[in-house]
DNA sequence: CTAATTTGACCATG
DNA sequence: CATGGTCAAATTAG
């Protein structure tokens, strides 16, 4: 509509909402009960997400243009080798010494910035959705978790031994709703890709998501990505299918697509605005990467520099994004201590539109 | 060949 | 001790 929204454009309404989300879930814990965690957590999301916004306007407006190097690729070669394997190194696996894990030197994992994220992925038919974040993630491992019915993955920076990355990511599946995963940073990416973030355009992005049941029902997994449906489709499912892989979230290129520091980026985000039209289009990494995905330019530059990431120290930030109009604020159950703290809700954004 | 994933065991925590 | 998170050897993918 409108003539034809640029991409930025796009990202930017994005942006936007999201900002307006967080703002409501900040606002319905301020006239209830927050922790100060909480609190700034949000305003933390809050902020980042104007932050982008306003990158974003930065880029279009003058000829500003993000100077770029393209990172990621090249990387997993490099020379740099920080070793950071220290932790777990020796001889039986079981013998780290916990003195030495570079976790710990300044921050415990609890003390990790972590933040929950949840991506509807479409499920027409089944299966699709790229989940891309724009970095680089590893799987380390695997976990049945009690009462869930699907396991949940864990990643990890895949530059951290080269550049001493710790950022992790779990991802787990949603139990009622399949098409729904949640995903959960921890830590912040201080590789290259997180310093400078990644926006490689020019890469086909390459991923793959298999899924894997409990051994329960299903069936309806497969790599749902035009590259593979272009080239291997069928040996792909074959090998899934024998395999019983599991869902992996990693990404490993990041396609021209947004991303943000955090990890923000993929979000759904409810639709309720006026701006739903075309915010539908970009919320549903449902939609094979084929269609919503758009071969654009380089957009998206956001550096960390430009900003000031972190100035809260803020633990949980706690994201959640209504995938479909019908079911969006129930999920809301995280670790989410209320506190009691009152506050005028004077937010400039009362504007019909937002909030409902 | 290298890098990524799988997977069961190990470890930490509550 | 149960649960969740991580490691690392073995395996697979590219």
């Amino acid at each position: 509509m409108e003539g034809g929204w640029s991409w930025d454009q796009t990202s930017l309404v994005g942006e936007i909402i999201q900002g307006m989300e967080l703002t409501k879930q900040l606002r319905a814990e301020l006239s209830s009960a927050s922790t100060e965690e909480s609190r700034g957590s949000l305003i933390q999301g809050i902020l980042s997400s104007y932050e982008r916004a306003l990158l974003i306007l930065k880029r279009n407006a003058p000829m500003n243009q993000p100077p770029m190097p393209e990172v990621a690729p090249g990387l997993p070669g490099s020379p740099i080798s920080v070793n950071g394997s220290a932790s777990s190194d020796d001889s039986g696996r079981g013998l780290k010494d916990p003195q030495q894990d570079p976790r710990k030197e300044s921050k415990k994992r609890k003390t990790q910035p972590r933040w929950k994220v949840q991506v509807k992925v479409n499920s027409e038919t089944g299966f699709e959705g790229p989940h891309e974040d724009g970095y680089s993630w590893r799987k380390y491992g695997q976990k049945d978790i009690l009462g869930a019915t699907y396991p949940r993955s864990y990643y990890r920076c895949t530059f951290r031994n080269t550049q001493n990355c710790w950022a992790v990511k779990q991802v787990q599946r949603s139990d009622e709703d399949p098409s729904v995963f949640e995903i959960t940073y921890r830590g912040k990416h201080t590789c290259s890709q997180g310093n400078y973030l990644a926006q490689s355009c020019h890469s086909p992005e390459k991923q793959e998501n298999k899924e894997n049941d409990h051994g329960h029902d299903h069936h309806q997994k497969q790599p749902a990505q035009e590259s593979l449906f272009g080239n291997q489709t069928i040996e792909n499912i074959e090998k899934l299918k024998n395999k019983a892989s599991t869902f992996c979230f990693g990404s490993t290129s990041g396609g021209c697509k947004d991303i943000v520091n955090g990890g923000f980026s993929h979000l759904a985000i409810d639709t309720h605005t006026a701006l739903g039209s075309f915010s539908q289009s970009f919320i549903s990494p449902t939609t094979p990467d084929s269609n919503y995905f758009t071969p654009s330019p380089c957009q998206r530059s956001n550096i960390g520099g430009t900003h000031n990431m972190q100035p809260l120290e803020s633990d949980v930030y706690e994201i959640f994004s209504a995938n479909t109009s019908a079911t969006n604020s129930p999920i809301l159950d995280w670790d989410f201590p209320f506190d009691s703290e009152q506050i005028n809700s004077n937010f400039p954004f009362n504007s019909p539109g937002f909030f409902y």
